[in-house]
DNA sequence: CCGCGGGCCTGCGCGC
DNA sequence: TGCGCGCAGGCCCGCG
């Protein structure tokens, strides 16, 4: 599920309710995620607080206030979620169970289990292997520039649209963004990465954020949600212009979307706006 | 070093 | 209605 724009969302939704609130207890109910939840996890949170989130690239970092940090990464089917009080009865593929001092629940779901808890003294974070080999946020205008891309593409032998997905290029698209953001930007998915020019690399980190904005600006509509709901960022009301719309209109032209494989991931495109 | 394909998991929607 | 199949938004790893 979850790129860049679900993982802020989520971040935004949780702070409100979590920050500086201190954890009472904590349930592990299964530890074989992506990587396994460590030992420790339930003892390093209980009895300290929440005191910051932020966001690299797809993942979540929580700060305690015992200098360390949990990092989370939501695979494809993870979801935190805050309930009001602790549930009685659990949803299925409910992992943890994080209580709040003010009687509340953060809740991490992930049916596919290919999510991850870990935790890392905070001061480390950036350091973290997982995190230090990750290409710039999008959002990062000092660094995320279209020479950056430029310099970058210029050994790349493959097309342009599996690099979009490659964490350590660009920290946050993924395959649907990946797809919507060329669209936008007017440029096919298999163009060979190292033949695009300057300005239509300008063109894509323009939309590559508008993109990227308009998503998390629509998930934000349902924030207010995240408390007793399911969590769910409101991200499926986002209408996308050519992801999962093959044989649909496109929105430039009228032409039929199209849909095909590319580096074992689904692609779609209009042949007549990108070019 | 690079690019590709397989694997990790479960759920869902589709066609029969 | 039931069943089997293919597919799913991420990432790591091994191979050539």
């Amino acid at each position: 599920m979850p790129e860049l724009p679900e993982v802020e969302t989520t971040k935004r939704g949780l702070e409100p309710h979590l920050n500086q609130q201190r954890i009472d207890a904590v349930e592990v109910y299964r530890r074989d995620l992506r990587w396994p939840i460590p030992d420790e996890f339930e003892e390093v949170l209980t009895g300290n607080w929440f005191v910051g989130f932020k966001r690299i690239g797809k993942y979540l970092i929580m700060d305690l206030s015992n200098g360390v940090s949990i990092i989370a990464h939501l695979g494809m089917s993870g979801t935190f979620r805050v309930e009001h009080t602790v549930p009685e009865i659990l949803r299925k593929h409910d992992h943890v169970v994080i209580v709040l001092e003010s009687g509340a629940a953060l809740i991490y779901r992930d049916p596919r289990r290919f999510g991850f808890l870990l935790l890392e003294e905070s001061r480390s974070i950036r350091s973290h292997p997982r995190i230090k080999v990750m290409g710039p946020d999008p959002f990062d205008s000092e660094s995320f520039t279209a020479e950056y891309l430029l310099d970058s593409l210029r050994k790349k032998k493959s097309q342009i649209k599996p690099i979009l997905l490659d964490q350590h290029l660009v920290a946050g698209i993924g395959n649907i963004y990946a797809s919507e953001a060329l669209f936008t930007a007017g440029i096919r998915p298999d163009r060979l990465a190292l033949s695009l020019s300057l300005h239509e690399l300008q063109k894509l980190v323009i939309s590559i954020r508008s993109v990227l904005q308009l998503a998390i600006n629509s998930g934000g509509s349902t924030l207010r949600d995240f408390t007793g709901g399911d969590g769910k960022p409101g991200y499926f009301q986002h209408a996308f212009q050519v992801y999962g719309r093959e044989g649909g209109l496109c929105v430039g032209c009228g032409q039929a979307v199209d849909k095909f494989v590319m580096a074992g991931r689904a692609t779609y495109c209009c042949y007549t706006c990108q070019s």
